[in-house]
RNA sequence: CGGGCUGUAGUAUACCGGUAGUACGUCUGUUUUGGGAACAGAUAGACUGGGUUCGAUUCCCAGCAGCCCGACCA
């Protein structure tokens, strides 16, 4: 894409009304817009690190049977009345409306009871469990304080996926598999490094439930990390009692911020038994089904991301999910210089390579530079007068201080590689 | 929801009970071009409503909005 018709522009100024950095960074960069406090608009750039995350979320929902769907965002108040979830006493960040007619609806903030009602209608016998379901759908929920940016907000776009199984022992291994494919995921996009499994407050059905934490001093949560082997405890359920059930030694926890990107835990039949959601078995018995339930914030994400890989001069997006993969930037106004970088580009789109040119007239060096350390893309490959003398093109990784001369042929393949992180 | 802070232009601010000034930004043009360039011109503002007053951006009240701390986060 060329930089000179993104209609988004950089700022140079901190907006007035953030104070988070991933809110700072990605609206100065032109990611995204604030409409109202907790509410954000994607734009371009935003928009392509958000469907990278989606694909990448995607990809290992479907590597593990995830069917795919999108339900509404209304909701049918009938369907929470039956699991006593309607009430504002009860859940107290429902968005409700009305429809003209004085009828209540309500904008859904999670969707267990519509799939699990829906699915009464399709699901009943052991030959149609085990199964999971999940879709990228937009939440509303109305927090009493959204903050920090995107990383808590109102509404949000959230994957959710739902498992269903005959078994307790089924559920528990779909359960160890997703663990590994929550793991995966925050690995592909480079926060796997940061990332830890934390075990957190189960609520009544089940002792604990797993938290995904990136560890950023931005977090909300507080997490006691054992590094050794890679799993942490939140500070909710932190106690002698917990430590000594997960076989835990207080004096190697180390207390860090962190951010709960992904969350995952069991449902038993908290849901399938309101609404007489069963299974036939072998011999003709009936049984609640089990259920279990897999979250993960893709704009929480996409601000973790952020929070814990950015340094002073902006972003710094793992490649995976940047939103290109390489910001070509064509310096001064010597045609000679735009001609060759228009070919660069020409080259680098027809080999698939996903580029930003900064094709900007008019705009000096040191503007051009700001920009593309502020965007984040992994590697900026600058044609000028200078990198033209030395027949070739400079790359730098964001990432890195120092970049090099090479040759074209050697920023194709170099570009043309699959992620390395 | 409890507490705190704040609302003057895109940002940062100034003055003032007599109708708002500066800087940066942004836009246009000219000259520039390896780390946010120079000059010229232009653009743009008192959150909303009510009260006091001859007169309110300024004082008072209410509302709304934003940020922060806490609580909450299925």
């Amino acid at each position: 894409m060329r930089q000179s018709k993104l209609f988004t522009k950089t700022r140079k100024e901190m907006p007035a009304d953030e104070a988070s950095k991933n809110a700072e960074l990605l609206i100065r960069g032109g990611f995204i817009h604030k409409e109202m406090a907790g509410v954000y608009t994607y734009l371009p750039l935003g928009l392509r690190v958000l469907k990278k995350i989606e694909n990448i979320i995607r990809e290992e929902m479907n590597a593990i049977g995830g069917q795919e769907v999108s339900m509404t965002a209304l909701q049918n108040p009938e369907l929470w009345k039956k699991t006593n979830r309607w009430s504002d006493e009860v859940v107290d960040n429902w968005f409700k409306t009305k429809l003209k007619n004085d009828a209540e609806l309500g904008l859904g903030f999670t969707h267990e009871e519509p799939l699990v009602n829906m699915l009464t209608g399709f699901i009943s016998s052991y030959k149609d469990l085990p199964l999971a379901i999940y879709q990228f759908q937009t939440k509303f929920r109305n927090e009493l304080r959204a903050k920090s940016g995107i990383l808590r907000g109102r509404e949000f776009l959230m994957k959710d996926m739902y498992s269903f199984h005959t078994s307790a022992e089924d559920f528990r291994n779909f359960y160890e598999k997703m663990k590994d494919v929550y793991k995966n995921i925050f690995q592909r996009a480079g926060i796997g490094h940061l990332t830890y499994m934390t075990f957190a407050s189960g609520g009544v059905f089940s002792k604990y439930s797993h938290e995904f934490q990136t560890i950023t001093s931005a977090g909300e949560d507080t997490i006691y990390l054992d590094e050794e082997k890679g799993i942490a405890v939140n500070k909710e359920v932190f106690n002698d009692e917990v430590l000594n059930n997960l076989g835990l030694e207080k004096d190697k926890l180390v207390e860090k911020r962190a951010i709960e990107v992904g969350n995952i835990f069991e449902l038993k039949t908290r849901f399938s038994e309101p609404f007489d959601l069963s299974y036939t078995d072998e011999k003709g018995q009936k049984h609640p089904i089990l259920m279990g339930c897999y979250g993960i914030g893709l704009g929480r994400f996409m601000g973790a991301v952020i929070e814990a890989l950015a340094d002073d001069k902006g972003i710094i997006w793992p490649e995976s999910i940047a939103p290109f993969k390489v910001h070509l930037l064509a310096l001064g106004e010597n045609s000679k210089v735009l001609q060759e970088a228009n070919k660069i580009y020409d080259a680098l789109s027809q080999k698939g390579v996903e580029v930003l040119f900064d094709d900007r007239s008019e705009m000096s060096a040191g503007e051009k530079f700001a920009d593309a350390d502020l965007l984040g893309i992994p590697y900026r490959a600058v044609v000028s007068e200078r990198s033209m003398k030395e027949n070739g093109i400079e790359l730098k990784k964001r990432s890195e201080e120092k970049g090099k001369i090479i040759a074209l042929d050697e920023l194709l393949k170099i570009c043309s590689k699959k992620f390395t992180n």
